[in-house]
DNA sequence: GAAATAGTGTCTGTAAGACACTATCGG
DNA sequence: CCGATAGTGTCTTACAGACACTATTTC
């Protein structure tokens, strides 16, 4: 418990650890797109439905204890969390003083690998139905509202969509995070301009086949 | 330092209060609208300019921290902080690990008492061409960025002005607010039906007489 | 050929900006 | 009357939704 520097001291003499803190925790709602609407990664914990979360490690930056809960609970990597609100109502961990920093996570579901029989995704409604820990479900609301206000004005910014693509496919990725159809010829016309086509088409569907897209560089905000 | 009940313990038997904790404070750009334009609260902390802040104390809000900070070093009362983001990079305070979060608040300039000879109001453009001390200058864009886009459809969401007013006077908030002129027909048209007339007209100014508006409930957001 | 899907053209209603005009005050 | 500000009407443009039509594939 040496300290390897001498610590900062205070008017009163004091070092920043001699006056209480909080313990800071990490949640994330972690979204995806499946069966034509959002879902979310639902963990149990204390015989409860959770959002996938933990402490904050000393030193550690918010967004890497998102990933590290991520790796640890769910087997996902390489992601950008996105951070929500803090929630800091005193008295809403029974643990003690807490604060948590929810955040939001998407990901491809084909990219998902949930290791224990713990992990599940839910989808939305579901997840909203049941009754869930801590502040939960407003951090899911929150979270989904943000990726409908990501996805109402740039195709697949949060790329849940493999490339190449067609527009349809982009259309129906769209609707299941807006949770609503969307009018086609406006939807390509609003879109078709930021993306870029490959020059290929599909082949062995039925009907006419589609041009595929690529999303440019430019168009990645 | 006798708990007052059974403390929490985790399965290796360890109270949330044996594992590190990070300090956490608030920063806050106080904003206002002054001689045409945005301005922000600054203060001098330990020879530079900064915004005002402070440390969370034991099982307190962050608003009610926000508060607190700018009752002592402002004279301010009443308001409601709005939460931006949590500044986590570790090594940004020389102090020691601390997390900062961000809030922002906006007041009328009529409520400033700003007591000290270490507040100022200091105009935007002003504030951001001088060096800030931490994250400040971020801080500060990321509160207009939100007063900005609030004030982008609804008609003077945080009091700015004074009941009642005339269309010209809201209009003139507007563009304080958003740095940029705009169409008075459209601006008039845009709002009118949001606003409720009392029925009464200035007098004694040069021109034609104006109504004069309050806000309704129901426009308030 | 029928069904299905891709892609395009056109019409219409809405809203915003541009512009101009009328209305009513003080001086 | 003149200048200034308030308030309104109209025209144009842009865009989104509705709708319909053509194109090209599989079955």
């Amino acid at each position: 418990m040496t300290p390897t520097s001498e610590p900062y001291r205070d008017s009163s003499g004091r070092a920043l650890t001699d006056y209480p803190r909080p313990s800071v925790a990490v949640d994330t709602a972690v979204l995806t797109v499946t069966g034509g609407g959002i879902a979310v990664v639902l963990v149990e914990w204390e015989g409860e439905a959770a959002l996938p979360g933990t402490f904050l490690h000393e030193s550690e930056a918010l967004a890497d204890a998102v990933l590290r809960s991520l790796r640890e609970k769910a087997g996902i990597e390489g992601l950008a969390p996105r951070q929500l609100h803090v929630f800091d109502r005193p008295g809403r961990d029974s643990r003690g003083w807490v604060l948590s920093v929810a955040h939001r996570v998407v990901v491809p579901e084909r990219m998902l690998r949930l290791d224990g029989a713990h992990a599940r995704v839910t989808p939305l409604a579901e997840a909203l139905a049941r009754p869930l820990a801590y502040d939960h479900d407003e951090i899911i609301r929150r979270a989904v509202e943000s990726l409908r206000s990501d996805y109402r004005d740039s195709p697949d910014p949060e790329r849940l969509l493999a490339e190449p693509f067609t527009l349809r496919e982009l259309q129906q990725v769209h609707e299941a995070v807006a949770g609503a159809r969307l009018p086609r010829d406006a939807f390509r016309r609003a879109m078709e301009p930021r993306l870029r086509a490959t020059g290929e088409l599909t082949s062995g569907t039925r009907g006419k086949p589609a041009r595929l897209f690529r999303i440019p560089k430019a168009s990645q905000r």
